[in-house]
DNA sequence: GGTATACCGTTGGTCAAGCCAACGTTGGCT
DNA sequence: AGCCAACGTTGGCTTGACCAACGGTATACC
Protein backbone atom coordinates (compact mmCIF):
# COMPACT_ATOMS: atom_id res chain seq x y z
CA UNK A 1 0.00 0.00 0.00
CA UNK A 2 1.20 3.48 -0.49
CA UNK A 3 -0.83 5.21 1.57
CA UNK A 4 -1.50 8.89 0.70
CA UNK A 5 -4.06 11.32 1.90
CA UNK A 6 -2.81 14.10 3.51
CA UNK A 7 -5.80 14.27 5.88
CA UNK A 8 -5.46 11.64 6.99
CA UNK A 9 -1.60 11.17 7.19
CA UNK A 10 -1.97 15.09 9.72
CA UNK A 11 -4.54 13.26 11.83
CA UNK A 12 -2.66 12.33 15.14
CA UNK A 13 -4.96 9.75 15.68
CA UNK A 14 -4.86 7.92 12.76
CA UNK A 15 -0.97 7.77 12.43
CA UNK A 16 -1.20 6.01 16.00
CA UNK A 17 -3.61 3.51 15.02
CA UNK A 18 -1.64 3.09 11.97
CA UNK A 19 1.43 2.75 13.78
CA UNK A 20 0.41 0.81 16.73
CA UNK A 21 -0.89 -2.15 14.37
CA UNK A 22 2.38 -2.44 12.63
CA UNK A 23 3.92 -2.54 16.62
CA UNK A 24 1.79 -4.93 17.84
CA UNK A 25 2.61 -7.26 14.42
CA UNK A 26 5.99 -7.29 15.22
CA UNK A 27 5.57 -7.40 18.80
CA UNK A 28 3.30 -10.54 18.07
CA UNK A 29 5.84 -12.34 15.62
CA UNK A 30 9.11 -11.89 17.89
CA UNK A 31 7.40 -13.01 20.95
CA UNK A 32 5.37 -15.75 18.93
CA UNK A 33 8.88 -16.72 17.59
CA UNK A 34 9.52 -17.94 21.11
CA UNK A 35 5.73 -18.95 21.98
CA UNK A 36 5.23 -15.87 24.73
CA UNK A 37 2.85 -13.33 24.40
CA UNK A 38 2.90 -9.33 25.04
CA UNK A 39 0.57 -10.37 28.35
CA UNK A 40 3.21 -12.58 29.63
CA UNK A 41 6.29 -9.91 29.40
CA UNK A 42 3.95 -7.24 31.21
CA UNK A 43 3.22 -9.48 34.17
CA UNK A 44 6.60 -10.86 34.62
CA UNK A 45 8.25 -7.29 34.42
CA UNK A 46 5.46 -5.94 36.46
CA UNK A 47 6.12 -9.09 38.85
CA UNK A 48 9.94 -8.88 39.07
CA UNK A 49 9.73 -4.74 39.35
CA UNK A 50 7.15 -4.66 42.19
CA UNK A 51 7.68 -8.25 43.93
CA UNK A 52 5.33 -10.54 44.66
CA UNK A 53 1.37 -9.05 43.94
CA UNK A 54 -1.98 -10.27 43.87
CA UNK A 55 -3.38 -10.19 41.15
CA UNK A 56 -5.31 -7.40 41.12
CA UNK A 57 -2.72 -5.53 41.47
CA UNK A 58 -0.85 -7.04 38.81
CA UNK A 59 -3.69 -5.83 36.93
CA UNK A 60 -3.66 -2.61 37.46
CA UNK A 61 0.38 -1.59 36.92
CA UNK A 62 0.09 -3.70 33.88
CA UNK A 63 -3.51 -2.61 33.06
CA UNK A 64 -4.69 -5.83 31.87
CA UNK A 65 -8.46 -6.60 32.60
CA UNK A 66 -8.45 -9.02 35.76
CA UNK A 67 -10.42 -11.77 33.75
CA UNK A 68 -7.64 -11.68 30.86
CA UNK A 69 -5.33 -11.79 33.88
CA UNK A 70 -6.52 -14.80 35.22
CA UNK A 71 -5.69 -16.89 32.22
CA UNK A 72 -2.23 -14.77 31.59
CA UNK A 73 -1.39 -16.64 35.26
CA UNK A 74 -2.76 -19.37 34.40
CA UNK A 75 -0.80 -20.13 31.16
CA UNK A 76 2.40 -18.40 33.18
CA UNK A 77 1.80 -21.21 35.95
CA UNK A 78 1.70 -23.78 33.61
CA UNK A 79 5.15 -22.59 32.21
CA UNK A 80 6.63 -22.61 35.69
CA UNK A 81 6.92 -18.84 35.65
CA UNK A 82 5.24 -17.97 38.10
CA UNK A 83 3.61 -19.12 41.33
CA UNK A 84 -0.12 -18.47 42.42
CA UNK A 85 -0.74 -19.17 46.34
CA UNK A 86 -3.77 -18.46 47.94
CA UNK A 87 -2.62 -14.99 50.36
CA UNK A 88 -2.92 -16.22 54.45
CA UNK A 89 -3.59 -13.01 55.40
CA UNK A 90 -6.29 -12.14 53.14
CA UNK A 91 -8.41 -15.12 51.44
CA UNK A 92 -9.72 -13.21 48.59
CA UNK A 93 -6.24 -13.18 47.22
CA UNK A 94 -3.85 -14.69 45.12
CA UNK A 95 -0.17 -14.09 45.41
CA UNK A 96 1.88 -14.30 42.61
CA UNK A 97 5.28 -15.26 42.62
CA UNK A 98 7.68 -14.79 39.68
CA UNK A 99 9.89 -18.08 39.82
CA UNK A 100 14.08 -18.09 38.79
CA UNK A 101 12.75 -19.81 35.52
CA UNK A 102 10.37 -16.52 35.65
CA UNK A 103 13.55 -14.07 35.72
CA UNK A 104 15.51 -16.08 32.88
CA UNK A 105 12.42 -16.44 30.89
CA UNK A 106 11.94 -11.93 31.36
CA UNK A 107 15.59 -11.46 30.23
CA UNK A 108 15.19 -13.37 26.97
CA UNK A 109 11.64 -11.54 26.36
CA UNK A 110 13.58 -8.08 27.26
CA UNK A 111 16.00 -9.25 24.69
CA UNK A 112 13.20 -9.95 22.39
CA UNK A 113 11.52 -7.09 22.75
CA UNK A 114 14.81 -5.09 22.52
CA UNK A 115 15.16 -6.29 18.59
CA UNK A 116 11.51 -5.37 18.05
CA UNK A 117 11.89 -1.89 19.20
CA UNK A 118 14.32 -1.52 16.59
CA UNK A 119 12.64 -2.86 13.91
CA UNK A 120 9.71 -0.82 14.66
CA UNK A 121 11.76 2.66 15.04
CA UNK A 122 14.11 1.91 12.95
CA UNK A 123 14.11 5.31 10.81
CA UNK A 124 14.80 7.26 13.79
CA UNK A 125 18.35 8.09 15.74
CA UNK A 126 18.53 7.21 19.17
CA UNK A 127 17.13 10.94 20.55
CA UNK A 128 14.04 10.56 18.38
CA UNK A 129 13.42 7.36 19.65
CA UNK A 130 13.82 9.28 23.13
CA UNK A 131 11.46 12.12 21.90
CA UNK A 132 8.78 9.68 20.91
CA UNK A 133 8.68 7.43 23.84
CA UNK A 134 8.76 10.89 25.71
CA UNK A 135 6.04 12.45 24.02
CA UNK A 136 3.87 9.28 23.88
CA UNK A 137 4.50 8.92 27.45
CA UNK A 138 2.99 12.39 28.31
CA UNK A 139 0.31 11.68 26.46
CA UNK A 140 -0.45 8.44 27.84
CA UNK A 141 -0.25 9.68 31.30
CA UNK A 142 -2.41 12.72 30.63
CA UNK A 143 -5.17 10.23 30.15
CA UNK A 144 -4.47 7.40 32.63
CA UNK A 145 -4.35 9.97 35.13
CA UNK A 146 -7.52 11.31 34.74
CA UNK A 147 -10.07 8.60 32.97
CA UNK A 148 -8.88 5.08 33.64
CA UNK B 1 -5.15 2.61 37.11
CA UNK B 2 -1.92 3.91 38.34
CA UNK B 3 -0.05 1.96 35.04
CA UNK B 4 4.00 1.61 36.50
CA UNK B 5 6.49 -0.64 35.63
CA UNK B 6 9.11 0.97 33.92
CA UNK B 7 10.45 -1.60 32.24
CA UNK B 8 6.79 -1.62 30.52
CA UNK B 9 6.73 2.40 29.76
CA UNK B 10 10.55 2.44 28.16
CA UNK B 11 8.76 0.10 25.57
CA UNK B 12 7.87 1.95 22.59
CA UNK B 13 5.83 -0.89 21.29
CA UNK B 14 3.31 -0.83 24.42
CA UNK B 15 3.02 3.10 24.91
CA UNK B 16 2.15 2.74 21.01
CA UNK B 17 -0.41 0.10 21.20
CA UNK B 18 -1.46 1.88 24.59
CA UNK B 19 -2.41 5.15 22.82
CA UNK B 20 -3.84 3.97 20.73
CA UNK B 21 -6.12 2.62 22.38
CA UNK B 22 -7.36 6.15 23.96
CA UNK B 23 -7.39 7.47 20.54
CA UNK B 24 -9.36 4.87 18.94
CA UNK B 25 -11.91 5.20 22.07
CA UNK B 26 -11.73 8.94 21.65
CA UNK B 27 -12.26 9.14 17.86
CA UNK B 28 -15.12 6.51 18.29
CA UNK B 29 -16.80 8.42 20.88
CA UNK B 30 -16.76 11.83 18.49
CA UNK B 31 -17.27 10.38 15.21
CA UNK B 32 -20.33 8.03 17.38
CA UNK B 33 -21.63 11.31 18.47
CA UNK B 34 -22.86 12.04 14.98
CA UNK B 35 -23.39 9.21 13.68
CA UNK B 36 -20.19 8.10 11.85
CA UNK B 37 -16.99 5.94 12.06
CA UNK B 38 -13.53 6.05 11.46
CA UNK B 39 -12.96 4.20 8.28
CA UNK B 40 -16.49 6.78 6.83
CA UNK B 41 -13.73 9.67 7.10
CA UNK B 42 -10.80 8.23 6.00
CA UNK B 43 -12.89 6.85 3.00
CA UNK B 44 -14.73 10.76 2.16
CA UNK B 45 -10.65 12.35 2.66
CA UNK B 46 -9.30 10.22 -0.03
CA UNK B 47 -11.85 10.67 -2.21
CA UNK B 48 -12.33 13.72 -1.69
CA UNK B 49 -8.27 14.47 -1.99
CA UNK B 50 -8.05 12.24 -5.06
CA UNK B 51 -11.26 12.32 -7.16
CA UNK B 52 -13.61 9.53 -7.70
CA UNK B 53 -12.00 5.75 -7.69
CA UNK B 54 -12.32 2.50 -8.30
CA UNK B 55 -12.89 0.66 -4.56
CA UNK B 56 -9.83 -0.66 -5.13
CA UNK B 57 -8.17 2.36 -4.97
CA UNK B 58 -9.62 3.57 -2.31
CA UNK B 59 -8.76 0.92 -0.43
CA UNK B 60 -5.04 1.10 -1.08
CA UNK B 61 -5.02 4.43 -0.27
CA UNK B 62 -6.80 4.36 2.85
CA UNK B 63 -5.49 1.11 4.24
CA UNK B 64 -8.88 -0.53 4.37
CA UNK B 65 -9.22 -4.32 3.72
CA UNK B 66 -11.37 -4.75 0.10
CA UNK B 67 -14.02 -6.93 1.49
CA UNK B 68 -14.50 -3.89 4.64
CA UNK B 69 -14.65 -1.24 1.69
CA UNK B 70 -17.22 -2.71 0.59
CA UNK B 71 -19.64 -2.57 3.77
CA UNK B 72 -18.52 1.18 4.56
CA UNK B 73 -19.14 2.24 1.02
CA UNK B 74 -22.55 0.35 1.14
CA UNK B 75 -23.14 3.02 4.24
CA UNK B 76 -22.10 5.68 2.61
CA UNK B 77 -23.97 5.22 -0.05
CA UNK B 78 -27.03 4.56 2.03
CA UNK B 79 -26.63 7.85 3.09
CA UNK B 80 -26.02 9.48 -0.05
CA UNK B 81 -22.57 11.01 0.60
CA UNK B 82 -21.12 8.65 -1.99
CA UNK B 83 -22.26 7.36 -5.65
CA UNK B 84 -21.59 4.23 -6.69
CA UNK B 85 -21.69 3.24 -10.54
CA UNK B 86 -19.85 0.56 -12.83
CA UNK B 87 -17.15 2.18 -14.45
CA UNK B 88 -17.89 2.16 -18.41
CA UNK B 89 -13.95 1.51 -19.71
CA UNK B 90 -13.76 -1.55 -17.21
CA UNK B 91 -16.70 -3.38 -15.79
CA UNK B 92 -15.24 -4.62 -13.35
CA UNK B 93 -14.71 -1.67 -11.57
CA UNK B 94 -17.09 0.40 -9.30
CA UNK B 95 -16.55 4.24 -9.47
CA UNK B 96 -17.22 5.89 -6.18
CA UNK B 97 -17.71 9.70 -6.12
CA UNK B 98 -18.49 11.78 -3.35
CA UNK B 99 -21.17 13.64 -3.54
CA UNK B 100 -21.66 17.48 -2.52
CA UNK B 101 -23.73 16.06 1.03
CA UNK B 102 -20.50 13.75 1.11
CA UNK B 103 -18.01 16.78 1.02
CA UNK B 104 -20.16 18.49 3.52
CA UNK B 105 -20.03 15.71 5.73
CA UNK B 106 -16.12 15.63 5.21
CA UNK B 107 -15.47 19.08 7.11
CA UNK B 108 -18.07 17.95 9.40
CA UNK B 109 -16.38 15.18 10.20
CA UNK B 110 -13.68 17.32 10.03
CA UNK B 111 -14.16 19.39 12.64
CA UNK B 112 -15.04 16.91 15.05
CA UNK B 113 -11.68 14.93 14.31
CA UNK B 114 -9.78 18.19 15.09
CA UNK B 115 -11.52 18.37 18.50
CA UNK B 116 -10.68 14.67 19.06
CA UNK B 117 -6.98 15.73 18.49
CA UNK B 118 -6.84 18.55 20.67
CA UNK B 119 -8.64 16.23 23.55
CA UNK B 120 -5.75 13.63 22.43
CA UNK B 121 -2.78 15.71 22.49
CA UNK B 122 -3.79 17.81 25.26
CA UNK B 123 -0.93 17.72 27.30
CA UNK B 124 1.24 18.76 24.62
CA UNK B 125 2.53 22.02 22.79
CA UNK B 126 1.88 22.36 18.72
CA UNK B 127 5.34 22.15 18.09
CA UNK B 128 5.45 18.88 19.87
CA UNK B 129 2.46 18.04 18.46
CA UNK B 130 4.52 18.16 15.36
CA UNK B 131 7.00 16.38 16.74
CA UNK B 132 4.74 13.59 17.28
CA UNK B 133 3.11 13.36 14.02
CA UNK B 134 6.34 13.89 12.52
CA UNK B 135 8.51 11.23 13.93
CA UNK B 136 5.15 8.78 13.47
CA UNK B 137 4.77 9.74 9.89
CA UNK B 138 8.35 8.45 9.62
CA UNK B 139 7.62 5.16 11.00
CA UNK B 140 4.96 4.46 9.43
CA UNK B 141 6.44 5.13 6.10
CA UNK B 142 9.50 3.17 6.73
CA UNK B 143 7.42 0.02 7.47
CA UNK B 144 4.26 0.59 4.37
CA UNK B 145 6.78 1.50 1.93
CA UNK B 146 8.71 -1.99 2.69
CA UNK B 147 5.97 -4.36 3.77
CA UNK B 148 2.90 -3.64 1.70
C1' DG C 1 -22.54 -9.03 66.86
C1' DG C 2 -24.60 -8.46 62.74
C1' DT C 3 -25.26 -6.24 58.56
C1' DA C 4 -24.05 -3.70 54.67
C1' DT C 5 -20.38 -2.53 51.65
C1' DA C 6 -16.37 -3.25 48.99
C1' DC C 7 -12.87 -6.23 47.14
C1' DC C 8 -10.96 -10.57 44.95
C1' DG C 9 -10.66 -14.27 41.57
C1' DT C 10 -13.13 -16.55 38.14
C1' DT C 11 -16.40 -17.70 34.45
C1' DG C 12 -18.66 -16.56 30.43
C1' DG C 13 -19.76 -13.78 27.05
C1' DT C 14 -19.86 -9.53 23.87
C1' DC C 15 -18.07 -6.45 20.32
C1' DA C 16 -15.35 -4.43 16.81
C1' DA C 17 -11.01 -4.62 13.95
C1' DG C 18 -8.26 -6.51 10.96
C1' DC C 19 -7.70 -10.31 7.96
C1' DC C 20 -8.04 -14.04 4.66
C1' DA C 21 -10.06 -17.41 1.32
C1' DA C 22 -12.99 -18.11 -2.35
C1' DC C 23 -16.04 -17.12 -6.04
C1' DG C 24 -17.88 -15.13 -10.36
C1' DT C 25 -16.91 -11.55 -13.49
C1' DT C 26 -14.03 -8.90 -16.44
C1' DG C 27 -9.58 -7.32 -18.73
C1' DG C 28 -5.09 -7.89 -20.52
C1' DC C 29 -1.51 -10.64 -22.66
C1' DT C 30 0.45 -13.77 -25.82
C1' DA D 1 -8.21 -19.20 -27.70
C1' DG D 2 -6.20 -19.71 -23.31
C1' DC D 3 -4.07 -18.21 -19.29
C1' DC D 4 -3.28 -15.06 -15.71
C1' DA D 5 -4.37 -10.92 -13.03
C1' DA D 6 -7.56 -7.64 -11.11
C1' DC D 7 -12.15 -6.31 -9.16
C1' DG D 8 -16.16 -6.52 -6.08
C1' DT D 9 -18.45 -9.28 -2.93
C1' DT D 10 -19.64 -12.82 0.51
C1' DG D 11 -18.58 -15.27 4.47
C1' DG D 12 -16.05 -16.37 8.10
C1' DC D 13 -12.07 -16.40 11.42
C1' DT D 14 -9.08 -14.54 15.10
C1' DT D 15 -7.76 -11.49 18.53
C1' DG D 16 -7.85 -7.86 21.91
C1' DA D 17 -10.30 -5.26 24.99
C1' DC D 18 -14.03 -5.15 27.79
C1' DC D 19 -18.15 -6.03 30.84
C1' DA D 20 -21.55 -8.47 33.95
C1' DA D 21 -22.25 -11.52 37.40
C1' DC D 22 -21.14 -14.83 40.84
C1' DG D 23 -19.40 -16.93 45.30
C1' DG D 24 -16.18 -16.09 48.71
C1' DT D 25 -13.82 -12.96 51.83
C1' DA D 26 -12.52 -8.79 54.38
C1' DT D 27 -13.72 -4.26 56.24
C1' DA D 28 -16.70 -0.60 58.16
C1' DC D 29 -20.49 0.83 60.55
C1' DC D 30 -24.21 0.63 63.50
Amino acid sequence: MEIGATRLRAKASWLINKTSLHAHRLVAEGLGSVDARGYHFAILAALDEYGPASQAAVSQRTGIDRSDTVAMVNELVDQRLVVRAPDPDDRRRNVITITPAGRRRLEQLETVLSEVQDELLAPLSAAERRQLVGLLARVLDHHTSQSG
